[in-house]
DNA sequence: GACCTCACTCATCGCTTGTTGAGCCAACCG
DNA sequence: CGGTTGGCTCAACAAGCGATGAGTGAGGTC
């Protein structure tokens, strides 16, 4: 529980308290659900402030759905990211991103730009026949299997502990790498 | 072009003609930036005319994204239909039900409702170890696939043929099927 | 301690939305 | 052919939205 002192330093924190909000928000309800006024109250704010800080809902959101910088794109360490750590919860930017790349065209470019750079590095990670087919289809399966456990919460993903599900899926997505297997 | 005889039929066609621009635009832009009065001007109707036909923008979305009759579920019908026939191009209710199922509440139970039941089906029919987290990767994948290659649009598929695809993805999605493989 | 700066709130605008009810006119019935 | 039914349109409403601009009062400056 900081108290900043200086008045940047407070502007600072409220400007992240109303993105931490709007990712929240938009991570929930997506997009065009999502009202300035619901944000402005997560972050127990006036909606005009929103505004002065952020210029516009659409620029809110495209600072919203930023992705950290991704991690080096080694086999291994995608595999890792996405089927060990990413298993437990998933991050506000990626929540908002993925819960609005169906409605929100600018929310679907940013996907697609992202999954489109995993593809090619996986691919030329990989190589052999049908590399970029099979890259696409590695990384599509794991998006798959994040929004059905994360979004669309089906049963065989509930019922299962993050272990299981590591333990099966690991070797189930692993498989398409070597080029020999198929 | 049949041009209805009695007043039921031509109101029962306008009816439909309302229910495949509802479908073609709840597919396109999703339950909440779809308006009736986008649906009426793309029927040619006024807008309060959907209103008499379905009561609700809710009412007519829940019955835009119900799929027809499921094909019985064996393993080779569900890859069949899901690798081959439906590779080309999604029928309108599917597009409108994928569309919004991370943002519509409704969508998202009826999608999750029928995806339990096709890993369900799977699952028995396939048997062994982890047979319902098997079935679930690889129904989860399928969808992942379909977002990809329909919404997203990611250039490893929009490059590939629907043969190529089909060739790559049906041994990669049955990879799973046989026990053994894991 | 007087002046100023600026982070924040208040009140309000214009617009679009889903939804409603009254009215119109061709189709049907006797 | 007169009267009624009913498919359809017109006009309008209340509510909620993003966005604007003037004000306010505590924090910083000299």
């Amino acid at each position: 529980m900081s108290e900043p002192r200086s008045r940047a330093a407070k502007r600072a924190a409220t400007a992240q308290r109303i993105l931490d909000a709007a990712r929240a928000e938009f991570g929930e309800r997506g997009l065009e659900a999502t009202t300035i006024r619901r944000i402005a109250q997560r972050a127990n704010v006036d909606p005009s402030l929103v505004m002065q800080h952020y210029g516009s809902k659409a620029a809110l959101f495209a600072i919203a759905i930023q992705l950290g910088d991704a991690a080096p794109d080694e086999i291994e360490a995608h595999l890792h990211d996405v089927l060990d750590v990413r298993l437990g919860a998933l991050p506000p930017e990626t929540k908002a991103l993925v819960r609005s790349m169906l409605t929100a065209p600018e929310a679907a470019a940013s996907m697609s730009a992202f999954l489109n750079e995993r593809v090619a590095n996986l691919s030329r990670a990989m190589g052999g026949d049908d590399a970029g087919l099979r890259a696409a289809l590695i990384v599509s399966s794991i998006l798959g299997l994040t929004i059905a456990r994360h979004f669309l919460k089906l049963d065989a993903f509930t019922r299962a502990s993050d272990t299981d599900i590591a333990r099966v899926a690991r070797p189930w997505v692993t498989t398409g790498v070597d080029p020999a297997s198929g």
